[in-house]
DNA sequence: CTGAAAGCGCTTACAG
DNA sequence: CTGAAAGCGCTTACAG
């Protein structure tokens, strides 16, 4: 272990228990080591290790034996000098111009430049957010040429599915990102429960708004997408549970369309009576800050919303918005490509650095 | 760039493109272009590469002028593998029986053993919380021995400032964990900052108590330390901005001592009368929530506390903590590596992934 | 001040 | 089915 046992007992001690160490650090077992041990060249070493064909079983034996007998750990990155070996990933992302898919663009072309000091190529196929024949057709080209690892943000339906399995069987990584497409034989989600997102905006809604009868309306995209009803599921679900006399109105659907968002927003609201809070689900936050502030209500409403952006930054700042439920993109992008070349490599995930964080953000914490 | 310019026309285009840059991916230039286009041998370009004297300023700029045309970048793998380089890291940190520090520990083992496969060493040297002279004479030691780097989590004191500037002069790679010790010379602070830490939790006890006149008690274990100063400041500066109402106690100081806390802290909260709010700004997280609901006030009470730990968790749980301001433990180890990694290599570090997130935890975004 | 050769730990043709 | 030799991109003695 590395941990020095006890604390040592004078000045000298430490000096002897660090030096001691370095002096006894035994070198690690390499491919020659194996080779020696096993009696055989390190042509046959490396095919085993490999797992590569036209080696007697008897000599795969002999070979596995020592490498289990002298602590064989394999040197992942001299094997990829070794090989040349490149990585090639493809981030398909929606065409769509919302601030999180922007900023989602923006680090992947960021980490995409620091990539390539890794031997790492990254790419992003831009398709069209609402059509899933096209998208899975897109994943069926990847399918045919040559990209290693594939990850995928896109809404989940049975095409895409399908396209995702295909991808599989021809050996590509894949990671769903955002929102996960289950049953479809990705590799890894990366990402947030979304339930969990929209118990977190129910709970602080809860609080911020306090004891007493509440009304709170839900703004959201379209319920179409799985993230949307999930979030909308956790939010009610925590109301229910914990706040019941606030009353959540049905959702109001802004459809990708800001100006109708800014129409139906005034209208709802006063046609509705009092609001005290306002949960943004989906998209329209620029709209939802310039509509409170224009009917003076900015004050007045609770406003919890989804993703930091440009717009929920300056939501927050202003005290328009109380709190934004997000993930971190650079984590999410960075976990991504991280995934995608330990699924190549057939190496582990360190599974708590791999989680996405649901984190909470104030005016206070605002990074 | 990596982003494909426009939504490409047809299936036909995208397959294109992507097997295209396939085929013209130029091959990375290497050290062996450099000597062919600077007409000397490897040894010479290895000599300016890494700035090693015993060569002649004309031979300099000529192989400098190479590098510079042919747009060279050196794989640090390669030249790690060829130099045998390996690290070694130690973490010096307090012996304190804190669940904090306890999972930092645990951390550090953690990661340590999954860095040996990167030609990494990590150790940890536990030192004695409180006595800057011992700690600053352990520093010392680690400079005549062999070690790369060190991070160091440790009060701010004049002596371990003074240890760390001659850790320094030594050439070793040093990073601050969690309490930064400013004028130091350390190359790089890993942590949140603390006042922002302290507004956080007190724009949370504002908004969960609601308006009105309310009591707010703190409850600390020494206000010696710099992050607990801070956090305070942090705390009164927000409730004064914003929630004129609340009246903040004065620090109520824990002193490290358990039992101490948990007779100071019944007879404080009946001496003083009605108390709604409880800041937990150092330690005593286990007392505070066994005396809460010994006298049935953990209902009545909103406590906010620092740290994700076992006992801040099930206080979360069971409703008697409302929410954790806290540091990913995880990512701050992790951070911490890769930074005193970066710090002996000289390669620049990605200032956004190395930032630490002030997190907010409550009951419904608990990991 | 400069270069030829060997080597880091691994893989890849090629030959047998 | 197996092995000797060359090579990945870089560095390190050693010789001149």
């Amino acid at each position: 272990m590395a941990y020095l046992k006890g604390a040592p007992r004078s000045l000298a001690a430490t000096s002897l228990l660090l030096t001691q160490e370095r002096v006894e650090t035994v070198a690690r077992p390499t491919v020659n080591d194996i080779a020696k041990e096993a009696g055989v060249s390190l042509a046959t070493v490396d095919r085993v290790l490999n797992g590569r064909p036209g080696v007697r079983k008897k000599t795969v034996e002999k070979v596995n034996e020592a490498i289990r007998r002298i602590g064989y750990v394999r040197d992942i990155t001299a094997a990829n000098l070794a090989r040349r070996r490149e990585y090639h990933f493809v981030f398909v992302l929606p065409e769509s111009d919302s601030l999180f898919l922007q900023s989602v663009r923006d680090m992947v072309n960021e980490v995409a430049e620091l990539s390539r000091l890794d031997r790492t190529r990254i790419t992003i196929l831009p398709v069209p957010a609402h059509d899933p024949h096209l998208i899975a057709a897109r994943l069926g080209e990847l399918a045919t040429v040559a990209v290693d690892g594939v990850a995928i943000l896109a809404p989940e339906t049975p095409p895409v599915r399908d396209a995702i399995r295909h991808l599989k069987e021809q050996d590509r990584a894949v990671v769903t990102l955002v929102s996960d497409q289950p049953n479809s034989d990705r590799d890894h989600f990366v990402g947030v429960d979304n339930v969990m997102a929209g118990r977190t905006a129910g709970a602080l809604m809860g609080r911020f708004l306090g004891p007493g009868r509440h009304r709170v309306m839900v703004l959201v995209n379209s319920m179409q997408a799985r993230d949307s009803l999930e979030r909308r599921f956790g939010f009610d679900q925590v109301i229910a549970e914990s706040w019941p006399d606030i009353e959540v109105l049905p959702s109001l659907e802004g459809r990708d369309d800001m100006d109708y968002i800014s129409s139906l927003l005034p209208r709802a609201l006063e046609q509705r009576g009092a609001v005290d809070g306002l949960y943004v689900l989906g998209a329209g936050n620029r709209e939802v800050s310039r509509v409170l502030k224009s009917l003076g209500l900015s004050q007045q409403v609770t406003v919890i919303a989804h993703e930091l952006t440009e717009s929920t930054r300056r939501g927050l700042e202003s005290g328009v918005v109380d709190a934004v439920i997000t993930q971190n993109v650079g984590h999410i992008v960075r976990s991504a490509i991280r995934v995608l070349r330990a699924t190549c490599d057939g190496t582990p995930i360190i599974e708590a650095q791999e989680k996405i964080r649901l984190e909470i953000v104030i005016r206070e914490n605002l990074p």
